[in-house]
DNA sequence: GCAATGATTTACT
DNA sequence: GTAAATCATTGCC
């Protein structure tokens, strides 16, 4: 089952990361279908200084942030990493979820192609936010597209039991200031493919 | 027009 | 543990 445009578009993007816990992240690339379950999120708003959109201004990155939820982002980092988002919120308001591990699923070998490893180093193949774009297929070409299309699309996936979510500061902000503090990252606890523990 | 830098990964020492 | 890789985007001139 697709996840709904109502799923995403819900004015609560920390709860929303929260829940695409569990769930799977399917892409459709080049006749390749391939699919992990996500294990490790974070939440994004303009009101905290960790967001690309702080303050809500508006730029030529970041304007897919605000459209109506149900859309990814897709951006480059450090030159060379795509990073994958869920829009969430209604338009004008901008709001993502970063998705920053998943645990492979379905086309495994596809993955493991693209990302020139093999399967004795499985879990380096999609524990990251980097690695899983490169696994998944997702360049930034993606940036834009609906959750609700036959390229990338989000699936109901396992019940994950709130004794089992870990909620942590986000990774890689610093310059955001006490916002840097907030407990806006989300995995399940003791995943493997959880990026760091 | 130009310099600074990052929601990371990987390979070294 | 530390550092290099590597470039689009941003903000300021």
């Amino acid at each position: 089952m697709k996840l709904e445009a109502a799923f995403y578009q819900r004015n609560n993007v920390v709860k929303i990361a929260r829940e695409l816990l569990g769930k799977i992240l399917v892409t459709r690339v080049g006749g390749h279908i391939t699919s992990g379950m996500i294990v490790e999120t974070e939440a994004y708003s303009w009101k905290e200084r960790g967001c690309h959109a702080y303050g809500g201004r508006k730029t030529a990155r970041n304007s897919v942030m605000f459209m109506p939820g149900g859309y990814a982002y897709v951006y480059l980092c450090y030159g060379m990493h795509n990073m994958v988002n869920v829009v969430t919120n209604s338009e004008g308001v901008a709001e993502a979820v970063l998705i920053r591990a998943v645990e492979p699923i379905r086309g495994v070998d596809v993955m493991m192609e693209r990302r020139n490893t093999d399967a004795t180093n499985l879990r380096a193949l999609t524990s990251g936010p980097g690695k899983l774009a490169a696994a998944l297929g997702i360049s930034r070409d993606f940036n834009g597209k609906s959750l609700l299309g036959e390229e990338i699309w989000i699936e109901q996936g396992e019940k994950i039991l709130s004794r089992d979510i870990v909620a942590s500061a986000r990774i890689g902000i610093a310059y955001a200031l006490e916002d840097a503090k907030l407990p806006w990252r989300f995995y399940i606890r003791g995943h493997e493919f959880v990026s760091k523990i």
